[in-house]
DNA sequence: CTCATTGGCGTTTTT
DNA sequence: CGCCAATGAG
């Protein structure tokens, strides 16, 4: 309420890095700093900012607004979704200060130290309050696969691979795992709600996670939910919460309708009385509950505080011409519940988004193709336009296409450089030398040598525990009868690389005993080689060995290009991502893949209303990352793989749910569906009929 | 015990 | 297809 005043009082002569904001931005920016005198104790906030609502330059305004008020740089704690938001984010709050300060000669902005994600915050404060709660200030980070085969390791200890009928995978059991830590639920009500074919083995799941939980401890390594999940710990450590919590004035937190459970524990463990808190988001856009969030955390935000929160909506899009807008507001205005009005934009003039049908997916692909040769022709460059699509493999058969043709482009989301075997072999023997107790490290180095298997490898690890994780104590094994040398060889490397504190140069120690090794291991070792190249470029951007592989875990380099290795810099590039890791970002003109039942909403993620209505906002976050132009694709026949009875198939797939009959106005039909029902017969205005759910009720 | 092969089977999105 | 367990030869 005491919010309006401010609004819309005069501006001061200082302030001029307000002018370019609207009221409702402004109102964000300034709302509980005073115009004179120091800041302190702001009162919590919430921004619901709607897409394209100029959210990050709110956010980033307010930030700046506080440091030019007097608030301190290093007491500013910023918490991102994605590393490269805190990177957009700083420098943009960089760039306002030093704008603002030109006019002030003696003053500087300093920079913002803690910015970052969750995660990689929770490491930081983690590494530094170890010795407090009881953690190897060395603690090494395991990403999602490494989590996984720690959780194959042990379940094998625990030969639950004996059981008769088949256990869940180790990526299913970490998923489980992940939920029930990042909900803060229990694990009967994890498995009925999220994973109800796994209940058969939930009392297996409990020992196997309290084993995991052991595993990790005595091993010194920690998961990502680790990071969020102990530093929520500390949190309730009063002398210690006190400790943290008094570090930051300011905490302002971006795309909260995505945080979860624990991340909004860790929250309110900082800022109990909200006092200093700004969180930003929109409810229209939470699409990763199956990384536990939960839009509540947004929605009941205002009320865990008396008196509440203040509330301010951002409606005014920037982003979009009004067309497009309009059928965004189509989609989400059949959502179920949700807080945000329709946008609405000034620029009233621009294409309607359109429909397009093909007959099936190659069709699709050379449609998408066309427009976009046809857009740069237009004088849109390639970067200027996106692909975007539910699952990463949709864009397989397009990324084979554009490959031929010689169209170069960049792929978000999906599989990573980091997965790559040779990489993940090279990382873990660097890891293995940072943390001697990551077993699964080790594992994974020693099976590399010829004749030596997971019970070898096992047997080593022990001897190596017996002998306290000395490294060294490795050259007096003889595991292998055939390859001694390549023994000698990774002995050598290891003590070399444990015996320096240089970090320079130790990838390059570490290849000339891998090379080789990599070479008689996989096929198309050339392009593996390059691989390693940029690894070791990578590596030379960071200060220290702890470092690269922190950083690496943390922020995995999220493209990759199509032929080996980065793209040139300078050269134009098409941009294709999953919808997921589209989050944030704006193109000119967006194609979004297969728009059926069936993908989108994902056949997979029909089971409940709420998962349906997470599709409805997936799609809708799609269409909202187009300014001028936006095309949705619908091939006809679609081609599914797999299944049972081993043979792939078409099924034909209907529009998908999301854009109903009525809301066909809203949009132009091009491709097939341009046909006059003259020379073809409109199909799309049959009647829908469930012909699945009868098939499926003859059996039962 | 390792390593290659075969056959069964199957939830996507990411820090 | 691609992962995973089972199998059999060396």
């Amino acid at each position: 309420m005491h919010a309006r005043r401010d609004m819309h009082r005069p501006e001061s002569a200082g302030a001029s890095h307000l002018d370019d904001l609207n009221p409702g931005q402004r109102a964000a920016v300034t709302y509980g700093i005073p115009d004179s005198g120091p800041v302190r104790d702001t009162p919590p906030l919430l921004v619901i900012a709607g897409a394209g609502t100029g959210k990050t330059k709110t956010l980033a305004h307010r930030v700046a607004h506080l440091i030019l008020n007097g608030a301190h740089p290093g007491r500013i704690l910023l918490l991102t979704f994605a590393r490269r938001m805190a990177q957009e984010m700083t420098r943009r709050v960089e760039r306002i200060c030093a704008t603002a300060f030109a006019g002030r000669a003696s003053v500087s902005a300093g920079s913002i130290e803690w910015s970052g994600t969750f995660h990689a915050i929770g490491a930081r404060l983690l590494r530094m309050h170890a010795q407090s709660i009881g953690l190897t200030p060395g603690f090494s980070i395991l990403d999602r696969s490494d989590a996984a085969d720690l959780m194959d390791l042990v379940r094998d200890e625990l030969r639950f691979s004996e059981t008769k009928g088949r256990f869940p995978k180790k990526a299913t059991c970490l998923s489980i795992y992940s939920f029930a830590v990042n909900a803060q639920a229990p694990l009967e009500d994890v498995l009925a709600r999220t994973f109800p074919w796994c209940i058969e083995w939930q009392d297996s799941l409990r020992r196997l996670f309290a084993a995991y939980v052991d595993a990790k401890q005595a091993q010194a390594v920690l998961d990502y939910d680790d990071l969020l999940l102990y530093w929520a710990q500390m949190m309730q450590i009063k002398e210690i919460a006190e400790f943290v919590s008094s570090r930051f004035d300011h905490v302002l937190v971006d795309e909260y309708q995505d945080t979860n459970a624990l991340q909004a524990s860790i929250l309110f463990g900082l800022k109990p009385q909200g006092t200093g808190l700004t969180v930003v988001g929109d409810d229209a856009q939470s699409i990763y509950s199956f990384r536990s969030a939960r839009v509540k955390n947004i929605l009941e935000f205002p009320s865990r505080f008396a008196p509440a929160a203040e509330i301010i909506k951002l409606e005014r899009n920037y982003r979009s011409a009004q067309p497009i807008l309009d059928g965004c507001n189509r989609i989400i205005g059949h959502a179920a519940e949700r807080f945000t009005k329709n946008l609405f934009s000034d620029r009233t003039e621009g294409n309607r988004p359109a429909i397009a049908m093909v007959a099936d997916e190659t069709a699709q692909v050379e449609f998408v193709i066309e427009r976009v040769l046809a857009n740069r022709e237009a004088g849109l460059e390639l970067r200027e336009q996106a692909v975007l699509f539910r699952t990463s493999h949709h864009s397989g058969q397009l990324e084979v296409e554009l490959t031929r043709r010689g169209i170069p482009f960049v792929k978000f989301g999906g599989l990573k450089f980091l997965e790559a075997a040779h990489v993940k072999d090279l990382l873990s023997a660097l890891r293995w030398v940072e943390n001697p107790r990551d077993r699964v490290a080790g594992f994974r180095v020693l099976k590399l040598l010829p004749g030596v298997g997971p019970a070898t490898a096992r047997r080593v690890l022990a001897s190596l525990e017996g002998e306290g994780h000395s490294l060294a104590s490795l050259a007096r094994c003889r595991p292998a009868p055939g390859g001694g040398d390549m023994w000698t060889g990774l002995v050598e490397a290891l003590s070399d690389l444990s015996g320096t504190k240089r970090w320079e140069g130790q990838i390059e120690r570490l290849r000339r005993w891998y090379d080789p090794m990599l070479e008689r291991i996989y096929d198309s070792p050339r392009v593996r080689l390059g691989d390693l190249d940029q690894l070791e470029r990578m590596a030379s951007q960071h200060a220290s060995r702890t470092a690269f592989l922190t950083d690496l875990t943390l922020d995995p380099p999220e493209a990759s290009g199509d032929e080996a290795g980065a793209p040139a810099k300078d050269d134009d590039w098409l941009v294709l991502a999953t919808i997921h890791s589209a989050k944030g970002q704006e193109w000119r003109a967006v194609l979004v893949l297969n728009v059926v039942d069936g993908c989108i909403p994902s056949d997979l993620a029909t089971g409940t209303p709420a998962e349906i209505e997470e599709e409805r906002r997936l799609l809708y976050v799609a269409m909202t990352r187009a300014r001028d132009d936006l095309v949705l694709m619908q091939p006809l026949r679609f081609f599914v793989r797999g299944q049972a009875l081993g043979a792939d198939r078409h099924i034909y797939a209907p529009r998908s749910r999301f854009i109903a009959e009525a809301d066909l106005d809203a949009f132009d039909l091009i491709g097939l569906a341009a046909q006059t029902p003259a020379s073809a017969p409109d199909v799309s205005a049959l009647p829908r009929v469930d012909l699945k759910g009868k098939m499926r009720r003859m059996w039962g």
